[in-house]
DNA sequence: GATTAACCGTTGCTCCTGCAACCAATAAGC
DNA sequence: GCTTATTGGTTGCAGGAGCAACGGTTAATC
């Protein structure tokens, strides 16, 4: 093993090459476009990344639960539920209690969430565009199946509810 | 816009489409692959996960200081300085002062922190052999490129030196 | 060569986040 | 129908993480 006094192995008999390392890659990746997208919803907006996400959700879908959105962004439900909490307080989120449910909380956006998610959704995308641009069209949409296939399985993988709970 | 009293739009007008958004799906399919992982390093070695982290960059270097781990991964400074002091009262870790320029310290496993090394990189291929293997040989090597470049790009995208301080 | 700037690493502070326990409501079991 | 389990959501607590300010060291500037 040790041979020399002064190793410096330099990758030779490394166990795991990080830059070959899946969830490694996965979490540099993630790291750098979330610091770079939090730029721009922090600064501007004064959302925090739970906050943002939250918003994109309800923009998206209109109404959801607290647990939908946990379950889909694989948040802890205590961060949503913070989260809204914060949302609600900034009159940018509105909860209505589902009367055939009444343990869950309809959620949707009001007037003025929804303006925030219009003002943002822009540059997220303008930003999302930057970061592909590297990649051609085609390389674009065989990434995009990838990370799809990748990800259904991994959900699959995952303990029961873990999918976000 | 709002033209039904009960609106569901369900992605019909959504201006930013999370199924289809890259910066959200990277941190879904990281927080699937980490949130896996991490139940082996935490349950088994007691690591967080900056702590496993830092062991596995050392051992594949052998030696490196806190900035380049720091770097490598996209983990703030102060997040790595704390893991590397908790690896150290482990005796995971030892640090060594570098008489060529000692504002910086260089960092090495110990023999107790490479065996937990060599008992960990296996668990760890092992659970990444599982999440790729929905993926053939080929989609994982074209996979692996796409994202070599996204990364590459994000870095250099990132404000002069966020790529780890 | 003295001052200034840049850099590595640590630490106090604060906020965030996950866990677990909990409340309220519904579903299941008997 | 009553008890028990499950579920959606909240919250106290403790550990984790980022920011910014700092000490100590080296590089740059003049």
């Amino acid at each position: 093993m040790a041979t020399r006094s002064t190793a410096r192995k330099d990758e030779f008999d490394a166990l795991v090459v990080l830059e070959r390392f899946l969830p490694y890659r996965l979490n540099v990746l993630a790291a750098l476009s979330s610091n770079a997208l939090a730029q721009i919803y922090a600064e501007r907006f004064g959302l925090s990344i739970p906050g943002w996400r939250v918003i994109a959700t309800l923009g998206q879908y209109d109404v959801r639960t607290a647990r939908d959105i946990a379950a889909h962004g694989i948040m802890h439900k205590s961060t949503v539920s913070r989260a809204v909490s914060a949302l609600e307080e900034r009159g940018l989120v509105v909860r209505r209690a589902n009367q055939q449910d009444r343990r869950e909380e309809l959620l949707a956006l009001t007037a003025q969430g929804r303006a925030i998610y219009a003002s943002l959704a822009p540059q997220a995308l303008a930003f999302e565009e930057q970061l592909v641009s590297v990649l051609s069209r085609e390389e674009q949409r065989t990434l995009s199946s990838l990370m799809d296939k990748l990800t259904r399985h991994a959900r699959a993988m995952a303990p029961d509810g873990e999918a976000g709970q």
